[in-house]
DNA sequence: TACAACATACCGACTGGTTGGTATGTTGTA
DNA sequence: TACAACATACCAACCAGTCGGTATGTTGTA
């Protein structure tokens, strides 16, 4: 697989150590409750390292956010799921898939796009627009599918790959946030649970059924 | 980190002047990137009040979570759609009503709670808590309507009232986060499209239908 | 009614610690 | 030697929170 195109990337291992240390820090405690120096001991570099990769603190936020659209493209890329032939098995796939990454630490499985989206909407452009990017992205890779499965299976009119691509993350997203007040995973296999409802009532019980 | 609160709610114009101050910054640009001073301005108090009134910004923003509980509140059940004789007819009655107000600039009909809630989880139990506490008893405030729609027209197993209102608020605040990037509501139309079409078929198209 | 004792609401200059950011090294390596 | 990748020392701005006040009730009691 080939690496860098746009974004500088190629980089040593202070860069990387600062941006998964943002991930993990402003997941838990939101981007401005977190310091430079915080991320800088979390990373385990000086603060000549930060201000040598990110021109401002501002910078490594959006950078955090392109970071982590890479990652968790690749996370869900290489899942098993997308072998399946029908796509909507894909798409039921992708739903397991995300219930069974949903354990432990909640600070660990939600999702650092949407959390820096919300917090950072108004106080920051630069961030809003990369986290935002994310999600859009995500979606559209859903979508791609979904579309698929309405060609083969037809929906009720309105109803797009896009729009259902987004309403998905719309789902988890909102359950990731009652997951933050409940401190467990239980809302987001809840929601899942009545979005995969949704989905096999949309198409009809269709699709192979396997798993 | 602990706050007592207590509720003194009866007092003067600075506090109430501060909540709503809060409630419209920090659904902007969130809780941590807002300072006092900023928070002062827009009430048009003194740093004095400030002080005199919470015992620290932390109390603010979980006292601005009990206030946006109370106001909101009071907004949804003097609404028209609770006149509805049919339980399901009040609940998609409470969907549209969503829709209508979800309009304008985005800040302005996005949730204080959800907002600080996904912010603050890991650097603020008392406003973590104070926030979840207003999503959960609004959901538990749909969940008797959905318990009753239930009762009268079946419904799959292991779908609760609860459930679907808790559900309804994921959607909801996802929806929201979606709207932050997007710039506009529509995010927030199209989620409710899905839901209220999750909710008929789940009910087989039951209720009186009209609103 | 009269007045002391106390409570509440508010003011704004001030403080000390923290913050994001800079200026100036040092070091490994091509 | 040149340059990228760091490290160290430092700074000015900003921050939440404090403190000594004032003004205006409220209350107990003689």
């Amino acid at each position: 697989m080939e690496t860098s195109r746009t974004l500088p990337k190629k980089s040593g291992d202070a860069r990387t150590k600062l941006l998964d240390a943002a991930i993990e820090i402003v997941r838990e405690q939101g981007f401005s409750a977190t310091s430079v120096d915080q991320l800088c001991k979390k990373a385990g570099v000086t603060k000549g390292a930060f201000f040598h990769h990110f021109a401002s603190k501002e910078a490594l936020g959006a950078a955090a956010a392109d970071y982590w659209t890479e990652t968790s493209s690749n996370l869900f890329m290489e899942a098993d799921y997308n072998r399946h032939d029908d796509p909507l098995d894909r798409y039921l796939g992708y739903l397991d898939f995300r219930e069974e990454i949903a354990t432990g630490e909640v600070a660990e499985f939600t999702c650092y796009a949407g959390t820096s989206l919300q917090e950072c909407y108004g106080s920051s452009d630069a961030i809003r627009d990369a986290a935002y990017q994310s999600i859009a992205g995500h979606s559209a890779r859903l979508a791609d599918d979904l579309d698929q499965a309405i060609a083969k299976y037809g929906a009720p009119e309105g109803v797009t790959g896009l729009s259902l691509g987004l309403y998905t993350q719309a789902v988890l997203q909102g359950a990731f946030i009652l997951a933050k007040g409940q401190g467990d995973a239980a809302p987001v296999h809840d929601a899942i649970a009545h979005l995969r409802r949704y989905i096999l009532m949309l198409f009809g019980q269709a699709g192979s059924g396997e798993i």
